[in-house]
DNA sequence: GCCGTTTTCGGCCCGACTGTTTTCAGTCG
């Protein structure tokens, strides 16, 4: 590999080190510690290179001196001279074929000295060439059966290199959905739940996990392998199964009784850094956890919840979306988890677009601003702030501008009175109201797509970056900072411009935005469009850290999309915020009160 | 190689499944 330089690849050249420690005999527990530390790199909030250049590396879980010193040598100089050392008299394509589903550090040695395989870069073709011509099952310790499955999974394998390889949220949830209704049709089957990283509400999922309860396993199991999307079963064994679907996705199944069941869920819903963690703090109170309870010496005690799994471990129950072992644990064992934000503390939504002919060059909304005002009534909202794009400015002079945006301020101002009059007749309770708004471009030099005059006429407005993206991360801080400075501007929308599956986002001096924010009282958007989710989880959980108050939108382009809002929720949970840290759950009056400030 | 409300030394999560095996290694989550 030339030069690694993002996370992804120093992740990867972790594990390829990872792999060479592992064919060596002497320390296994090496081998952990960089597996570990490629998967803390993996999940990091943050570029690796901008931690190093603030000399944050030792931060990150599982990087201690030696595996920062050897990434300060990969910054400053492009390679590291021990891992060089230790990857030395292997075949450079082993580490290569070790990504391969199915092919661990062993094997891919195996392969590659008995094929005499070394290329790196033709790794993948040299061993799907041999495994069609047969060589493969000559190998001792090989057979015809695993030269297929080998086959197969190198041909997915290249599949997933090229296109995006998780799903978005949504989808996932859909996929669940469908797979459980069809469990429930078994009379065997009892509870069944989707667990793993779409319970643990991930932005991204990679395969579905579903536990279920039944006293007849295999019956379960049966009907679980006879599911009519499926293209073939992966693995069936007497408690868990695997299959691949028609449209490429894994999910693995897993079945227990209903009085274990706690266990279960807590080991199936992870993540996997969670558990080896809870176990480590088991281990020290000479407990032993798995997913069929907690042993105390050989007896074995079951939960059927797991709230009372938990409390034997001394601990709060945590919400699923916290269980990534970034503190969650010790906070628990102190008893100070927060309490999260939910749906229904939402009051608003502060981002949507209607069909009002605003004349922008962006894409408009498919309903009025009535229709969405009557469905966001069905959601117990108090408020909508209609946040159209802004009218084009290509196609329009300033006066022109400013007169669209007038119309719409009058449109917005005689729905509300006839809304409020109308309904106070028949009964107490206030109707959704209209807030007019807009989201407005930021310019490449920060300034602001409508006329100064225009922003007068707004209740409040969102500003967005949506085009040129690749300016510097100095650059771009500057453009944001200084749309967010004008008085109207309260909120940042999609504040990274990250596209899930298509484009990173653009690089923020975060520290600066954060001061930015709580010293003039702006507001990040956390977006809950299925692939944007942005801000990022991550990102959220630094803006509270930093006292920043966060809106969440869905950005809907139809009166449906309101119900996204879940999605966004998801986000700021997993961002540790409650309710106080999230401004759209304040009532209508409250709003406007810290709207004027 | 990492890490600390048992420890700065001596630990390091737990179990299932598959394929190729005659009792287990490799891989995965």
């Amino acid at each position: 590999m030339a030069k690694p330089q993002t996370n992804k690849e120093i992740a990867k050249l972790l594990r390829s080190v990872a792999a060479a420690y592992s064919l060596k005999k002497d320390d296994q527990f090496r081998v952990i510690a960089y597996d570990r530390a490629a998967s803390s790199i993996e999940h990091a909030t943050s570029e690796l290179k901008d931690l190093w250049d603030d000399g944050k590396l030792g931060e990150l879980a599982g990087i201690g001196s030696s595996i920062a010193s050897h990434l300060d040598e990969l910054f400053r100089t492009g390679e590291v001279k021990h891992f060089k050392e230790v990857m030395k008299g292997y075949p450079p394509a082993m580490f290569e074929l070790i990504f391969v589903p199915g092919i661990g550090p062993k094997n891919a040695y195996r392969l590659c000295r008995k094929l005499k395989i070394t290329r790196a870069k033709t790794a993948l073709e040299e061993l799907e060439k041999a495994a069609k011509s047969g060589k493969i099952a000559e190998i001792a310790g090989f057979g015809v059966k695993s030269q297929q499955e080998m086959l197969k999974a190198l041909e997915a394998f290249k599949k997933g290199q090229t296109k995006a390889n998780r799903m978005v949220l949504p989808y996932a949830d859909a996929l669940a959905q469908e797979l459980i209704l069809y469990l429930k049709k078994c009379p065997a089957v009892g509870r069944a739940d989707p667990l793993g990283s779409l319970r643990r509400k991930v932005a991204t999922v990679g395969d579905i996990d579903i536990a279920v309860t039944t006293q007849e396993p295999n019956k379960v199991i049966d009907w679980f392998i006879r599911y009519p999307q499926k293209q073939k079963t992966i693995e069936r064994g007497s408690t868990k199964a695997s299959i691949l679907l028609k449209n490429g996705r894994q999910v693995d199944l897993r079945v227990g009784k209903p009085k274990a069941y706690g266990a279960m869920l807590q080991y199936f819903i992870g993540s996997k850094h969670h558990n080896i963690h809870l176990r480590e703090l088991a281990l020290k109170k000479g407990l032993s956890l798995s997913e069929y309870g907690i042993k105390k010496g050989k007896k074995l005690i079951e939960y059927a919840s797991e709230e009372a799994f938990y409390q034997a471990l001394g601990l709060d129950w945590i919400p699923p979306e916290l269980r990534e072992d970034t503190g969650e644990i010790e906070v628990a064992q102190e008893g100070k988890l927060p309490n999260l934000v939910e749906t229904a503390d939402v009051k608003g939504d502060l981002h949507i677009h209607s069909d009002f002919p605003i004349e922008t060059s962006h894409d408009e909304g498919a309903d009025s601003i009535e229709e969405m005002l009557e469905e966001a009534e069905e959601l117990g909202y108090e408020y909508l702030g209609f946040t159209e794009h802004n009218p084009s400015t290509s196609q329009h002079n300033v006066k022109q501008r400013i007169d669209l945006i007038k119309r719409k301020r009058d449109k917005i101002d005689k729905l509300n009175y006839s809304r409020e009059n109308k309904k106070r007749g028949r009964g107490n309770k206030l109707p959704v109201l209209a807030l007019n708004s807009l989201e407005i471009d930021i310019r490449p030099d920060g300034e602001l797509a409508i006329p100064e005059k225009a922003l007068a006429i707004l209740d409040f407005a969102v500003v967005s970056i949506h085009s040129s993206f690749s300016l510097s991360r100095r650059e771009m801080t500057k453009r944001v900072l200084a749309a967010l400075g004008h008085p109207k501007v309260k909120i940042l929308g999609h504040p990274t411009g990250r596209k899930i599956n298509e484009r990173e986002g653009f690089e923020l001096d975060w520290e600066e935005i954060f001061d930015f924010c709580l010293k003039y009282d702006k507001w990040l958007e956390i977006n809950a469009w299925p692939n944007r989710l942005d801000l990022p989880d991550t990102l959220v959980r630094e803006a509270i850290k930093n006292s920043v108050k966060l809106v969440i939108s869905t950005d809907a382009h139809t009166k449906e999309h309101l119900t996204l809002m879940e999605y966004g929720v998801s986000v700021a949970r997993r961002g540790w915020a409650q309710k106080a840290d999230i401004i759209n759950t304040l009532g209508y009056n409250e709003f406007l009160q810290v709207m004027k400030h």
